[in-house]
DNA sequence: AGACAAATCGAGGGTTGCCTCAACTTTCTC
DNA sequence: GAGAAAGTTGAGGCAACCCTCGATTTGTCT
C-alpha cells in the first residue's frame, strides 16, 4: 500500500533478510506461535532486532504467509484448468491439504484465517472465489452432491489439520486415506439428507 | 489397586471434593492444559492444597477423567444391542463426537489418549475391543466398507476434535453435518480403493 | 483442655516467553 | 575521517504458570 516506505541501511536489509530465512524455517517446524527467541538466535540477530524489523508477531507472520500461501493460488488455477471437473475439484482437495502437510505454519495458517478475519484471509480469499466456482463446477458436472459448500470445505480443511498435526510424525500419508472415505462421501450419488446448518 | 490407602480427615476430603468439582467444570470448560490455580481458586482453596491432593496434573486427571469416559462403555453397549450393524455403527460414531462437543476436556482426552499410551488409554481401551467388534458387524452385514480400521476411528476422532474446537462457539452442530460426509463415504457401495497404510 | 498429627496456606523461587529502552556500533554522507 | 542518522544489542521488567516448603491453622483423640 504505501509506497516502499524508507531505503533500508545495508545491515539492515541484509538483517531483514536473515529473519524472514529463519522465520519462515521456524514456522514450518514448530508452528504458528513458535517463541521468537528462537527464530532472532537462528537469523544470528539479537531479540531487539527482531522487534525493530518486526513490531508483532504478525508483521512478521505477514511478511512471510502470503507468498506461502500463493500456492494456493496456483492449485486454484490447476483445477479449474482439469478438463474433468470431478477430478479438478478432488485435485484442490489434494493440494490443500498436501500444502498444509508440507508446512507446519501453513497448517496453523488455514486453520486461523478462517476463524479470524485478518487480511491472510484475503489472501487466499482472493482464490475463495476460484474455489466456489470449483465447486460449482464439479455440482453442474452432476458428480459432487449438490449440498455441498464452501464452508463446508473451510470445515474440512480444519479436520485435516488435525489429523495432518496427530500423523506427521508417525504415519504422515494418514491424512490420504480420510481423504478417500471423505471424497467417496461427496459424491453426488452418496447422498444422503443433511442435519441443518 | 492400593486399598483406599488412608483415611482422610474430615476438611481434607471435604476439600478434596470441592477441587473434583472445580477441576472437572474448569476443564471440561477450558480444556485440559487449564491453569491449575483457576481450579484451586474455583474450589476456594490455596494451591498449596491442590498439590497436596493431587501432585501432578496426570494425578488430577486420573482421578476425574475415567468416570467421564466411562460413557464410551455405554455407548458401545448400546451399538452392539442395535439390531441394525450399520445403526449401531453410526449410533457409535455419534456417541464418540457427541461426548467430544459436550466437554472440551473429552475431546483433548481423546485426541491424547490415543497418541500418548497413558492409563487413560486402557480407560477406553477397555471398550476398543468392543469398537472392534461394532466394526466387524457391520462390515459382516455387509454395509461398511471393508477396508476399514479401528485406526481409521482414531482418525476420525482426530480429524473431529478440531472441527468440534473450532465450531463450538459458532456453529456447534457443524460436525453432525461434517459426520454425514463421513458416514456416506464408509458405505460398502462406495468403496473407492485406498491409499496404502 | 491439651497435645499431636494432619492439613492448609501463600509467599517465593524457577521457567518461559513477551517486549522495551538506553547505551553502544555501524553505515552513510559530505 | 568526522559527525549524524540509522541500526543493533541484551539486560531487565512484566506476566503467566509451575511447584515447594516452613509457618500456621484445624481436626481428632483422650
Amino acid at each position: 500500500m504505501a509506497a516502499e516506505s524508507k531505503p533500508l541501511r545495508s545491515d539492515a536489509a541484509r538483517n531483514r533478510d536473515k529473519l524472514l530465512v529463519a522465520a519462515a524455517q521456524t514456522f514450518a517446524e514448530r508452528g504458528l506461535d513458535a517463541p521468537l527467541e528462537h527464530i532472532a538466535r537462528r537469523a544470528g540477530v539479537s531479540i531487539g532486532t527482531l522487534y525493530n524489523h518486526f513490531p508483532t508477531r504478525e508483521a512478521l507472520l505477514e511478511a512471510i504467509l502470503p507468498q506461502r500461501l500463493a500456492a494456493l493460488t496456483e492449485i486454484n488455477a490447476s483445477a479449474l484448468a482439469d478438463p474433468d471437473p470431478w477430478s479438478g475439484f478432488v485435485g484442490l482437495l489434494e493440494g490443500i491439504f498436501t500444502l498444509q502437510a508440507e508446512d507446519h505454519s501453513l497448517n496453523d495458517a488455514m486453520v486461523q484465517s478462517f476463524s479470524l478475519n485478518t487480511d491472510m484471509s484475503q489472501a487466499c480469499g482472493g482464490g475463495l472465489g476460484d474455489v466456489e466456482r470449483i465447486i460449482e463446477r464439479a455440482k453442474a458436472a452432476g458428480r459432487l452432491r449438490a449440498d455441498f459448500d464452501v464452508q463446508d470445505l473451510v470445515t474440512l480443511v480444519w479436520a485435516m489439520s488435525q489429523v495432518i498435526r496427530e500423523s506427521m510424525n508417525t504415519a504422515p500419508d494418514t491424512w490420504r486415506r480420510c481423504l478417500s472415505f471423505f471424497v467417496d462421501g461427496l459424491h453426488a450419488e452418496s447422498t444422503q439428507p443433511l442435519p441443518s446448518r
